[in-house]
DNA sequence: CGCCGAAATCTAAGCGCTTAGATTCCGGGC
DNA sequence: GCCCGGAATCTAAGCGCTTAGATTTCGGCG
């Protein structure tokens, strides 16, 4: 690992200068056939590897594109493989992706398609979103994971998507989700097919577009059905103890609603977890449902019943999106569909 | 997003050089705290994002390792989203993460710790590996996922972990796991509890060092017994055409073994599916076991025996070996565990 | 008030690559 | 054998940043 050769070293070693060895590697065609031989037979024996940084700085592009994403993967746990093994095999691990891993896997399917690289960066510390930022052709984060003014500043660099952000944020552009008439549907169902009258909603009503529109549409159909809409419990996806705290007092007060409405299946889940350690029955004294339709849902008892979204199809715009020069043009939402499953009480749905 | 301001632009604006600027991100204790504060404003005033690529060019090193992997993920369809929401909901869909999914996640959590940048690549078009290779401080990659011409080279050049690789391969290092005793335990087991004589080997003999060594324990157990080790039938993991072509002659022979002791879970789980198919009943007629420990053994019916490795320390060490400049140190292999379910006859076992 | 050393700041030289534009090479036509 | 034009190759100027080493600034001291 010596010093690593550069274009200089191939060059000289070639007998060419090192526009030629340039060429060699990104115009092959400029050069004759028998200058391109001896020179990829110098950098082959030489050991070469063209340093991106240096190319990158020099075209004033990367050839890579950047996910920030939420830390809540952070793990708290040294990493012991022995209690690693053990989680793993009594099913203790975080088993099944979840909505940030199914967009991911989406985004890398895209990237590797159209041939990016892409740089992956979380959390608050270093590498903070700038850095990732500072080394790609564009980037993608999820709403709340970066921000809102480091984001500006980038999008005035680059082009930013910012999944379930807002259409209109400073010079961000986001991939448009029929959040709010899945929800609708979902909770027509749960109106006309289960009768449900009082309904309780558990999970952030504003806190991103994406989740305002959930909470908008499930609003609708309530106020459509001629139903008072009260204000959602507070809760955070993968925060369990605020869903926990959400539900404490209901559950104290003994009075439960026909249906929690929740607005991610990682949160319904934990309310199906706080049910049954409370002894009570879904979907026979309450229903539960969710959204986002993670592999979870199904493998839960009851099985969740919920709004399923194309999350693959997420990740894998919002490459599009950010290679698309067309800023205004016309996105097409994506679709959802309610999934009905046993725990909203179509017991014998699949 | 019209020119992107630069350092240059940053200095004009807050009266001072260049260098200036640059202390101030980078060593701001050279820095008065009066000065860093103009300049930190001139930087968020114009939206100044420092040029990664150049910063990497002059420090020499970039602050991101690269993980560079096999490309079965590699999809075939469209990425329709319709199709997405119909296969996610009836579960089509790639469900549970798999062996390189968990490493990964592994090498992302450790990265995070540590707060490093992560590029992925994977696939042979570009980014080829080389592309990777040369944006990066290290490269993490899966043994048989790159040419070992290339990584050779790139190994001149940066540290490479080569994961289920050789310990000696041309200037790479790998992560060691206990694939040979766990594959020898999970044998010895099936010998003394199932008191099974008649064994069939899935999968690669010998293709990379981990395969190799599983089969090496395989045989190890079976010599020890007095038996005699025939030739695996080979197959490949993630390639099922390949899994069932193996098996085929077997069941058209109409002699089965005691048991099918597979190289994988990914290819277990194929023997499983063609073994339903052919109306053979598990562990009734034939037992089947696994290696890996993925989450989908635990679903599968019957459930899989298995072999745990710690898929995540894999990816966390991987990431840890890179990093340590001691070539030298002697590495503890990874532990592994066998994992009795009922594939293999312990039908109570849970 | 001038001098001194440390602290703060600046100057300038790269880092390894791409790519206009200049130069050289080469084969064909006369 | 010479000239010509296009192809092949080369020269050299950056790309935006870091960082030795030079220079300036500044507060304290005699």
């Amino acid at each position: 690992m010596a010093r690593r050769p550069t274009v200089y070293d191939v060059a000289e070693r070639a007998g060419v200068s090192i526009a030629t060895v340039s060429f060699a590697f990104a115009q092959p065609e400029r050069v004759r056939k028998k200058t391109r031989d001896t020179v990829l037979a110098a950098a082959a024996a030489l050991g070469y590897v063209p340093n991106v940084s240096a190319r990158g700085l020099a075209k004033g592009r990367t050839g890579a594109i950047g996910l920030y994403s939420l830390s809540y993967l952070l793990d708290s746990d040294d990493g012991d493989p022995a209690d690693e093994l053990r989680a793993q095999a009594t099913g203790d691990a975080g088993l099944f992706p979840l909505y940030a891993d199914l967009v991911q896997r989406g985004v890398e399917l895209e990237c590797r398609r159209r041939g990016l690289a892409l740089m992956l960066g979380s959390g608050t510390g270093p590498p903070a979103v700038v850095d990732v930022a500072g080394r790609v052709d564009g980037l993608i984060t999820f709403a709340g994971a970066a921000p809102a003014e480091a984001l500006a500043r980038i999008a005035r660099r680059i082009p930013v998507v910012e999944l379930g952000g807002e259409t209109t944020a400073a010079g961000t552009r986001t991939v448009l989700v029929e959040n709010r008439s899945g929800m609708r549907r979902l909770v027509e169902h749960l109106l006309r097919e289960h009768g449900h009258r009082r309904f309780s909603y558990i999970g952030e009503e504003s806190v991103t577009a994406e989740f305002s529109e959930r909470f908008g549409g499930y609003a609708e159909a309530l106020t459509a059905a001629g139903l008072a809409v009260h204000p959602s419990l507070p809760s955070k996806p993968a925060r369990e103890e605020t869903t926990r705290a959400a539900l404490a007092p209901v559950l104290a007060g003994g009075r439960l609603p026909d249906v929690f409405v929740c607005a991610t299946d990682q949160e319904a889940l934990v309310v199906l977890d706080v049910l049954r350690e409370a002894g009570i029955d879904v979907p026979g004294q309450v229903a539960v449902t969710g959204f986002d339709g993670i592999v979870a849902t199904r493998l839960s008892s009851p099985p969740l019943t919920t709004v399923q979204q194309p999350m693959e199809a997420v990740g894998r715009t919002a490459v599009r999106l950010l290679l698309e020069t067309e800023t205004g043009e016309a996105q097409v939402p994506l679709p959802t569909e309610p999934v009905i499953r046993a725990s909203c009480g179509c017991l014998f749905s699949k």
